[in-house]
DNA sequence: TGACGATATGATGGATTCGTCAATCCATTC
DNA sequence: GAATGGATTGACGAATCCATCATATCGTCA
């Protein structure tokens, strides 16, 4: 019952990654990510994800509730940007650490195939 | 239902952020992450964290399960490690995102608190 | 103004996650 | 090998999150 002002950091923090903890949600961010200024329309994230707009604004709204988007009305058009670069930083951060583990995770998988099928393993 | 070996890479990233959703499990690593060598027994965190420990270990073991930490038994004591410095380095960084982005609320806040109560505002 | 396109909000049932308790496992020591 | 201490697993109600549908808002243009 805390409103983020006030609450410890490590709760603030597990609640970042809440916001984020969703493919929708990460997908949307990858495509902000990747325009130009880092933002662009609800259209084209309609477009780039193919969700139903309702959908797709339920993430948003979530998104913009844990302050890592921020969206702005140009005509009745919304443009949605990510909050602050390091969103995106985060971003590339996970992606080398799992791209890193899964690498490791192929090849033990790879390892174990060469070994005597013994047992049910 | 897919393994993490094959699915999309948003699939696999927004997993590895919902394995760090929760307060404890962000207790959990950074207090692996401020020991020296990334890594310290059950007994400390129990310690560090005041927690039951049937809790914790629930906790510990969904960040296994996420492949976000590794675990050795040594004698009956078990030991919890950093599975990469990566996630230590995820940490730093929405730490200085929130605490930038904190300073900009609370700034607000004070700027709004200046305002004349009109209304139910 | 009123109808329309674009986006947002509310409500609902179904699935997932959380915290607590009891029970179990594993290694040591007597 | 029984007992003990450290850690994990299983089970279950409570709380939270998700996807879908229906409805509402906002700005524009006729």
């Amino acid at each position: 019952m805390f409103s983020d002002l006030e609450a410890p950091l490590y709760e603030i923090k597990a609640n970042l990654f809440k916001g984020l903890a969703h493919p929708v949600r990460i997908r949307v961010l990858e495509i902000l990510a990747a325009s130009p200024g880092q933002s662009c329309p609800v259209s084209a994230l309609l477009e780039g994800t193919g969700l139903e707009a309702s959908h797709l604004s339920q993430h948003l709204a979530t998104l913009r509730r844990h302050r890592v988007v921020t969206s702005s009305r140009a005509a009745n058009a919304v443009t949605y940007s990510l909050a602050h670069p390091m969103v995106a930083e985060l971003l590339a951060i996970a992606r080398t650490f799992l791209l890193d583990t899964l690498a490791d995770s192929r090849e033990q998988l790879a390892a174990a195939r060469q070994l005597p099928a013994v047992g049910a393993r």
